[in-house]
RNA sequence: GGGCGCGUAGCUCAGCUGGUUAGAGCGCACGGUUCACAUCCGUGAGGUCACAGGUUCGAGUCCUGUCGCGCCCA
């Protein structure tokens, strides 16, 4: 342990750096990150997402690690065996690019080393990064179970990724075949779906006529937003019921430049209504035509090199980029008087999600999930409650998402990741399946074999994650005990990348949805909505920010920022407030800490014993302790983190800080007795505060909890306190006080009475709360500055002189003779405005109650509270009236 | 084209199943050398809850439509 531990003296000011050093290295030694084995504890499990090997930590990962944490280490303090478990991911495209750039600046590309070479320098790159990753994570405090740390390319999950690819080949789930994918030019490899963003482009639509075979003069006109792919076209759509073409379906046109003959076809897909009607059909490079194309039979020309160039069979463009051959080919068809109208025309365009690219549609084998079958319960679970998002309504993203699902293509033309576990005999020509890394020859013919050449898609693995890091498919302990997980934490950008995928994957192999609950959350944004980029230069760095607001401060900031699938502005403003309370709580405890010293606490085996004091502001400060453990506790359970965070600071700041302290200073003035009463009140709201709030700044509260009495070693193994009853009477009176206070401050402030000077006072108040109030006089005498001996408290009507002030409070009146300190026009003019607000609320009470519908169908209790809110004013407007005249007003 | 989110104080955001006078932090104004804290204390100003209808005894909250900003899917 720390020797800051050790000492209960706390220097003034809370510093970041000296209080969290050394605390996650002792954490980790006592072994509080590893998940208890006691049978009888429930496990509640986190799989971490697994950030990159690519790349630092954002402030992305800070907010997760914050959000996880602060759910595994709250389930740690309930008893649960708490597991956390943290990995790291290969990413397959954006980690071999890392490393491609990288040998770039040598000049070589990673052709020159060759695969197995290449490999090995990749694993070289990443091998360093795993540890900076965990480096990170630990400046964060994320509690997570080092012991279990996972990479997706260990042997383990490896082993899974071949094993799930075998079962779900030898089920017909996985298939090779030749369809229209997108493919990456630049990196050279096959696309999914969601590695393609649409963007709108502005572009041209340009017209093109194709001369009709047979039928001199006529011709079709087609309109394009990408001429070169005409190099490709094998024939001209309509639609079945357009009027204008029909006598031409079956006919031919003749393809300007090729001169080949293709035929003109009918296809419902065809929209009569945009352009001329009849479009140019490329099956090869175009998923709609490619529909076209299957219906009617068309053949299909590849104009296209996988660099994306032009090929061969575009004869004269061969070796032209796609830029360049539209340009050349629209030069092309001018000249031969083809083009027949040009016009502006934005368009969706997908590009590669990684690299920014224009993609291209083409036909290439690959090899491809079947989803309908994987998706059918992925989408039951949702539809039935068992999988539930937080919030509610990414459900119905999921849903939409699933439900339209297209065959998932996994196959990458890259050598960074999960080799495909397929071999090809060269003799039989068999195709072997297999989970063992290594096949030498086929198990058919005994001839020799050569593996498929391709990687998976990085996300195969990643939605094996929450299996595969247990140990399987060994059934190992951790499998039995810990799986399913309970709450998958990410954000909503990653739903169907990952989490739809870790939906069905679980499903199907171990039967068992992956987790219960999903919770997204929001993208952090800079300080005016945008989206973080190093090229953008916006970053804020999570090291930099720790370095100087600490973890604590930047997780509490970035917890209470933002609600659930909510983005979030953060600006540095935020985390110096987080820090500045933070500092605050630390000099309450530095406070109490010296009264502590001073004094016995009594502790039984669960810290500080629950104090039996009869001072009304002890039981209040007591009540509300255990009322903020309970809304808290609740709060937490529906994941209002944000909710939860906020109400601790309201507690501690104004509840605790500003009226507790403040009034328990004079009895710390008093008696031993008192002393004492004070002492345990304060320990125990202390020791309860800081566990309620361990979970959401876990340095700091360890500091301070070593600091204060208490039993157990680390607050972070302590238990979550559980709220007893309430004292509702010492709530209700010791609010009328507060009530009292704040309006005599009021009136001080705005009459200009100096804040130092003593004054005198009469209270009056309805009987039945004189004693309370009475109890409670040096209290009131000191947060109001009266003197203790000017302060007088009657039950009755108030009297006053005429030129004393006179302050209403709820149902209390104090009269402050502050003659020669007021002026007696202002104060006429202050109680004239009072008078006119309590008018005000008088009307509306009224009004509310002489409306009927409103007496008959509003619950009793929200009427009653009208009749109170009436009685109330009507009791200020007579006393205010009283007075007004008072001063001849 | 389909879907979703957001629009509440100068700024950043809360406001759960409709129920007093709509809250917080930052910022602002005034005052403060009280022995935990100026990373602080006290007091205060500041809102037609985007707009228009509707449901209801009662709407920031529910419904319909409009406008503006953003996102996702195609």
């Amino acid at each position: 342990m720390t020797d800051l531990l050790k000492t209960t003296e706390l220097p003034p000011t809370f510093d970041p750096v000296t209080v969290e050093a050394g605390l996650y290295d002792w954490w980790d030694k006592q072994g509080y990150f590893q998940p208890s084995d006691d049978p009888n504890a429930e496990p509640f499990v986190i799989i971490m997402p697994p950030p990159n090997v690519t790349g630092e930590l954002h402030v992305g990962h800070a907010l997760f690690v914050a959000l996880q944490d602060l759910m595994i280490r709250w389930h740690r303090m309930r008893g649960y065996s708490a597991l956390w478990l943290p990995g790291a991911d290969h990413a397959g495209i954006a980690g071999q690019w890392v490393v491609e750039k990288l040998l770039a600046t040598e000049g070589l590309t990673r052709h020159d080393l060759g695969r197995e070479k290449f490999v090995q320098r990749v694993w070289d790159y990443m091998d360093p990064m795993r540890w900076r990753i965990r480096e990170q994570m630990m400046i964060l405090g994320a509690s997570c179970d080092w012991t279990r740390l996972a990479f997706t390319m260990d042997p383990g999950p490896s082993r899974a990724v071949r094993k799930v690819f075998k079962h779900l080949y030898d089920k017909g789930l996985i298939y090779r075949g030749s369809r229209l994918i997108s493919w990456c030019p630049r990196c050279m490899t096959a696309l999914s779906d969601l590695e393609v963003v649409h963007k709108d482009v502005p572009g041209h639509l340009w017209q093109m006529a194709y001369p009709v075979e047979g039928e001199p003069g006529r011709e079709v006109i087609v309109a394009t937003t990408r001429p070169e792919t005409m190099l490709g076209d094998t024939a001209v759509a309509v639609h079945p019921n357009d009027d204008r073409y029909a006598d031409l379906v079956g006919k031919s046109v003749r393809l300007p430049i090729t001169n080949r003959l293709i035929p003109i076809v009918a296809d419902d897909a065809v929209d009569m209504t945009f352009g001329t009607g009849a479009v140019k059909v490329t099956p090869a490079h175009d998923p709609n035509d490619f529909e076209i194309g299957r219906r009617c039979n068309l053949p299909s020309i590849n104009v296209m090199n996988p660099n994306g160039t032009i090929n061969a069979e575009g004869g004269p463009f061969e070796g032209m980029t796609i830029p360049a051959a539209r340009e050349a080919v629209v030069n092309r068809l001018q000249q031969e008087g083809r083009i027949r109208g040009i016009t502006d025309h934005s368009h969706p365009v997908g590009h590669c999600d990684r690299c920014g690219t224009v993609v291209e549609p083409l036909i290439s084998e690959q090899w491809f999930v079947k989803m309908d079958p994987l998706a059918a319960p992925a989408i039951e679970a949702a539809r039935d409650g068992s999988l539930t998002f937080v919030p509610d309504r990414f459900k119905g993203v999921y849903l939409n998402w699933m439900e339209n699902i297209h065959d998932w293509c996994i196959s990458r033309q890259l050598w960074w990741g999960h080799r495909i576990p397929v071999w090809y005999c060269q003799s039989c020509g068999d195709v072997t399946v297999s989970e063992d890394e290594v096949v030498t020859a086929c198990p058919s013919c005994g001839g020799d074999v050569i593996q498929d050449e391709d990687v998976l898609d990085t996300w195969f693995s990643s939605g094996l994650w929450p299996f595969s890091t247990l140990g399987w498919p060994e059934d190992t302990d951790d499998l039995k005990r810990y799986y399913p997980s309970d709450v998958m934490e990410t954000g909503y950008e990653i739903l169907f990348f990952w989490v739809a995928r870790m939906v069905f994957f679980g499903l199907e192999m171990q039967d068992e949805l992956p987790f219960h609950t999903v919770y997204l959350h929001g993208t952090v944004r800079d300080a005016v909505g945008a989206k973080m980029s190093k090229t953008k230069g916006n970053v804020l760095d999570p090291t930099e920010l720790t370095a100087t607001y600490g973890a604590d401060a930047l997780r509490y900031a970035l917890v209470t920022q933002s609600g659930p699938g909510q983005d979030s502005k953060l600006h540095v403003g935020q985390i110096e407030s987080a820090r500045n309370f933070i500092n605050k709580v630390w000099n309450a405890t530095r406070f109490a800490t010296r009264i502590f010293a001073e004094t016995q606490i009594e502790l039984d085996e669960n810290g500080p014993v629950l104090p039996q004091s009869d001072a009304l502001v002890d039981r209040w400060i007591v009540s509300r302790t255990n009322a903020v453990i309970a809304e808290t506790t609740s709060l937490l359970e529906g994941y209002q983190f944000l909710e939860a965070g906020r109400g601790l600071r309201d507690f501690i700041w104004s509840e605790l800080c500003d009226w507790y302290i403040e009034a328990a200073k004079v009895r710390l003035r008093g008696t031993d007795d008192e002393k004492l009463q004070v002492a345990q009140t304060l320990a125990w709201v202390m020791d309860r505060s800081l566990r309620l709030l361990h979970p959401f700044m876990p340095f700091a509260t360890e500091a301070m909890w070593q600091a204060i009495p208490h039993a157990g070693e680390s607050v972070m193994v302590s238990s979550w306190p559980v709220a007893v009853e309430r004292d509702l009477d010492a709530e209700r009176d010791w609010a009328r006080i507060m009530e009292l206070v704040g309006r005599i401050r009021n009136v001080r402030s705005e009459s200009n009475v100096e804040p130092g000077r003593w004054i005198t006072a009469a209270v009056f108040a309805p009987g039945e709360a004189v004693e309370a109030l009475e109890s409670a006089r040096r209290e009131i005498g000191s947060l109001a500055r009266i003197a203790n001996d000017q302060l007088t408290i009657d039950a009755g009507a108030p009297i006053a002189e005429k030129n004393d002030v006179v302050v209403a409070a709820d149902d209390l009146v104090a009269v402050l003779p502050l003659a020669g300190l007021v002026d007696l026009s202002a104060e006429r003019e202050r109680i004239a405005k009072e008078l006119e607000e309590a008018r005000t609320e008088r009307g509306r009470a009224e009004a509310q109650l002489a409306n009927e519908g409103f007496i008959a169908r509003a619950p009793e209790k929200v009427v009653q509270v009208q009749r109170d809110r009436l009685a109330g004013a009507i009791e200020r407007v007579t006393l205010l009236e009283h007075r007004l005249n008072e001063l001849g007003g």
